[in-house]
RNA sequence: GCGCCUGUAGCUCAGCUGGAUAGAGCAACGGACUUCUAAUCCGUAGGUCAGAGGUUCGAAUCCUCUCAGGCGUGCCA
């Protein structure tokens, strides 16, 4: 509606420079919003005020210019000119019944728009070491990695959901020591676990494994040599569950890329030979630098150490190179906000491709403050102490979780409470919004059983539909599209999430005052039709984020 | 020291990229079920948008400074 709003008053104003009565060189973006008060009108414009400097004259004098040149438009029940200059307008009922109509025609897709169309998008996220099981702050990043692709993706951009892993560096090593060391001590051998290697209780689990595998093979094998076979070993089992895990929460990456093959295909060498040659790289004390300070970083930043072997930095400069090779218009990484000092030499890195550093975005995810019953629940890898993802899930469920990781922007630290995702109360807003689905569902079956229901809603009148809270509804869903694009372009799912609190509570409330099914059918026909509207936006928002849409509670 | 992020109701947080009288959910208080699911709704109360300047028709939003908190500042990954 907006959109069509855009148009016409676009439209308008070419109109009035045509006939002189504007003068204006260029005419500013114009900015249709939905006025904060109802008395102000379903949409408002500030076009007149940002005109004034450049025509000369009041802002009230140039909207009633544009307001005069609207008089042959039909969509207005009428328009006002109010404060300092805003033109307020007031849409009629019957424009509002028609836009309600394209929820329904549009079914599933209600929502989907063109903006990204022709524009191809990797996000990367999760991406966790293969040391050791996801937490819950991978849990975070999972559904939000998720929900912004499902996102880009309704707004019609081509995605490609990555995994990276982080199968070349010491933690590999250091997995395989840690097994290695589990692995004799299961065979009788007394050792001494150090403090640097990794604490869970999983890496006796791989040892035990790898026991009822070998036997007892490796007891005296050469450490170097058993400890590469199990870090390999041992990876891939922990993979594995990774990816399990990831599925149980209903992700599914497209691609799971390995660091290591970067090495394999010599890719590592041919980006640091291509940043040499454009003169990106210098030789200081023993070690080969990059200067990211000529794109805004605080410091250059090594790219090979002095003992010859490559940084994880160079790994990084290898790996997005070859996703823009790939052909990706824009990458986009999801990443833990204790990473936000790699932010700078990333971009510059993109810089240093030759892309625009836009192209690059990179989405930071706060922590999550685990909480059960209000006690904090320390995480630490090292210490094995933390809460798992699976943990998470298999107490909460996947929709709660789900829902609750993409309650907040990511950039904010997340509080999250187990007993409070669990609770089936008001509460719990992932339950106000499901309950609500439902509800609607169940309306339709009765309204089935009473044979209200029209076998084809497309020749029902809507004239019935006029009260606060119908209006209400039927705004509020008009602006679906547009919440979708909003939350695709700026990479911030946590505003599905609100639209859904905000549709399920427009919902409730006209619920508590309407009757559906009643004596009217006129009437309860135009009604259903509404609920059924509600019901498509609200399953689609839900399933956006990767939550269900339950038709019974 | 330097850099990034954050600071909005008692608590947890939104605020559509500069608009009109700052919003929601919890918590508190008072109401609403012989009625399509009360897992719901309605009402009341709650604010120096951390503070001070600046930019302009207009600032929670932009710029500067101050204060407070978090994180980063490896030839670790």
């Amino acid at each position: 509606m907006k959109k069509l709003l855009r148009e016409r008053l676009g439209n308008c104003l070419e109109g009035c420079r045509t006939d002189g009565s504007l003068t204006s060189g260029r005419i500013p973006e114009i900015v249709i919003e939905v006025p904060a008060h109802a008395e102000h009108g379903d949409f408002a414009t500030n076009i007149a005020m940002l005109m004034a400097r450049e025509e000369k004259k009041a802002p009230r004098k140039i909207a009633e210019t544009i307001v005069s040149h609207l008089a042959g438009e039909d969509l207005f029940d009428r328009v006002e000119i109010a404060g300092p200059g805003f033109i307020n307008f007031f849409l009629r009922k019957d424009v509002w019944h028609e836009a309600l109509r394209a929820v329904a025609a549009a079914g599933d897709s209600y929502g989907r728009s063109l903006v990204g169309k022709g524009k191809r998008v990797q996000v990367e996220f999760v991406s966790a070491n293969p040391t050791g099981p996801l937490h819950i702050g991978h849990g975070r990043g999972a559904a939000t990695g998720d929900a912004v692709a499902s996102i880009l993706k309704a707004a019609g951009f081509e995605v490609v959901r990555e995994y990276y892993i982080n199968d070349a560096g010491n933690q590999m090593d250091t997995l395989g020591r840690s097994v290695h060391l589990r692995y004799l001590e299961l065979l009788g051998r007394s050792i001494e676990f150090p403090a640097d290697c990794y604490q869970g209780d999983y890496i006796r689990d791989i040892a035990r494994d790898l026991v009822t595998k070998f036997g007892s093979k490796y007891q005296d094998a050469p450490a170097e040599e058993a400890i590469k076979v199990f870090a390999k070993l041992g990876g891939d089992v922990i993979l594995d569950g990774i990816k399990r895990d990831l599925e149980d929460f209903g992700v599914v990456h497209d691609t799971w890329f390995s660091e290591q093959s970067l090495f394999d295909s010599g890719q590592v060498t041919k980006a640091i030979e291509s940043m040499r040659a454009k003169g990106l790289l210098y030789e200081h004390e023993d070690a080969l630098w990059f200067r990211t300070t000529d794109f805004g970083d605080d410091k250059d930043r090594v790219v090979v150490r002095g003992n010859g072997v490559t940084t994880y930095f160079a790994s990084d400069i290898a790996y997005h190179r070859e996703k823009f090779q790939r052909g990706f218009d824009w990458v986009v990484d999801v990443w833990g906000a204790d990473h936000h000092g790699y932010v700078p030499r990333l971009k510059a890195v993109v810089q240093g491709l030759g892309r625009d550093p836009g192209d690059l975005k990179i989405i930071l995810v706060q922590l999550v403050a685990l909480q059960r019953d209000g006690v904090p629940v320390a995480m630490s890898t090292r210490s094995g102490e933390f809460v798992t993802l699976k943990e998470v899930v298999d107490e909460v469920g996947r929709d709660a979780a789900r829902f609750f990781f993409l309650m907040r922007r990511s950039d904010s630290q997340l509080d999250f409470d187990l007993e409070l995702a669990k609770r089936e109360s008001t509460e719990n807003p992932v339950y106000y919004v499901q309950y609500a689905h439902a509800r609607i569902c169940s309306i339709f079956e009765n309204a089935e059983e009473k044979g209200l229901v029209p076998a084809d809603f497309a020749g029902i009148s809507l004239a019935k539909l006029e009260t606060a809270e119908e209006m209400a509804l039927i705004k509020f869903l008009d602006s679906f599209p547009e919440t979708v694009e909003g939350s695709a372009l700026n990479f911030e799912p946590h505003r599905i999430t609100y639209y859904l609190q905000e549709l399920a509570g427009l919902f409730h409330s006209f619920y508590n005052r309407n009757r559906v099914i009643g004596d009217d059918a006129e009437l309860s026909a135009a009604r259903l039709f509404l609920l059924k509207c509600t019901a498509q936006t609200l399953k689609n928002g839900l399933l956006l984020l990767g939550v269900s849409a339950p038709e019974r509670m």
